[in-house]
DNA sequence: GCATTTTACTTCAACCTTAAAATATTTTTG
DNA sequence: CAAAAATATTTTAAGGTTGAAGTAAAATGC
């Protein structure tokens, strides 16, 4: 019985972290990249396949709805960070990769993402945090999406 | 320069541990309970309030913005769920509380709530649980938020 | 006491998110 | 091969989220 509270309170308080560093960077990003965290996300997984991603590929790395990406590959493709192309052999699909510039941009903001978590964690030493990441493995989570890559690891 | 490496991978683990966890309550929530996370998040925070909630204090409570709760609130109390009372000497203000049918089905939400958490961590124990949760509270976060109550603890 | 500022809340526009419906194109099957 | 099923993507409707602008009421300052 206390089991489940002991589990409730861990809960509460890794929402409470993540939220709330999410919350910063969500921040920085807007006021200082003028972009959003869900573009970031989708730019990050992108450089990380700079052959491109089909849109089906990209919502399944993600782990979000199909529709979503397809306002957001909107937007970015206006920007021109950015280009959909059509994959050869079928017409229903399309290959979302970044662009020169999207890679340019990509990369300044991945240079301030990671100086931002080094910041915010800074109170957790070098150490602590392997172990920390170690344990969080064994989570092995609600997910049961293991095998999954991460949203934006860069 | 790998310290900023450790807790990047720290941070990554973090967000895919937590969004996996969250996105499997915020389907139960739906499925199960007709509801979302955002108004359980709400009912959660005036039920450890039974004298109620100003909106300011509530979105306070809850880290989000003034708009926000503002339409949340519109429809649980469309449903009967919560009421908003004026309060006296202050016609500016108004006062969020649930009402009895709030108070019943929340306390279902939640306790079904407590459930799917302890099986989401079953594979973590007690001991492990206190651990985790002490250590997460020495990350004094991005949140610089310590004093701030949870948004839905219970 | 009245003008100014502050406070409480709502509205607005833009974006994110989802599940479900709609389109278009393949693939499968009888 | 034609019909049916499956796949890839977009559109839609409903909600969540924010910062900024708008409204109303209270508090402050002179």
């Amino acid at each position: 019985m206390s089991a489940a509270k002991d589990r409730l309170r861990l809960w509460l308080r890794l929402l409470k972290v993540v939220r709330g560093m999410e919350q910063e960077v969500r921040e920085k990003l807007r006021r200082e990249h003028n972009t959003t965290l869900p573009r970031f996300d989708v730019m990050s997984a992108l450089s990380r396949h700079p052959e491109g991603l089909k849109m089906s590929q990209l919502s399944g790395v993600l782990r979000v709805s199909n529709g979503n990406v397809t306002g957001i590959a909107d937007r970015l493709s206006d920007e021109g960070l950015v280009e959909r192309t059509p994959v050869p052999g079928d017409r229903r699909a399309i290959i979302l990769r970044l662009t020169m510039a999207g890679q340019k941009e990509f990369a300044r903001q991945a240079r301030a993402h990671e100086e931002w978590i080094d910041k915010l964690l800074a109170g957790v030493s070098p150490a602590d945090a392997r172990e920390m990441a170690e344990r969080l493995q064994a989570f092995a989570t609600a997910a049961e999406s293991e095998e999954k890559e991460t949203a934006n690891a860069q």
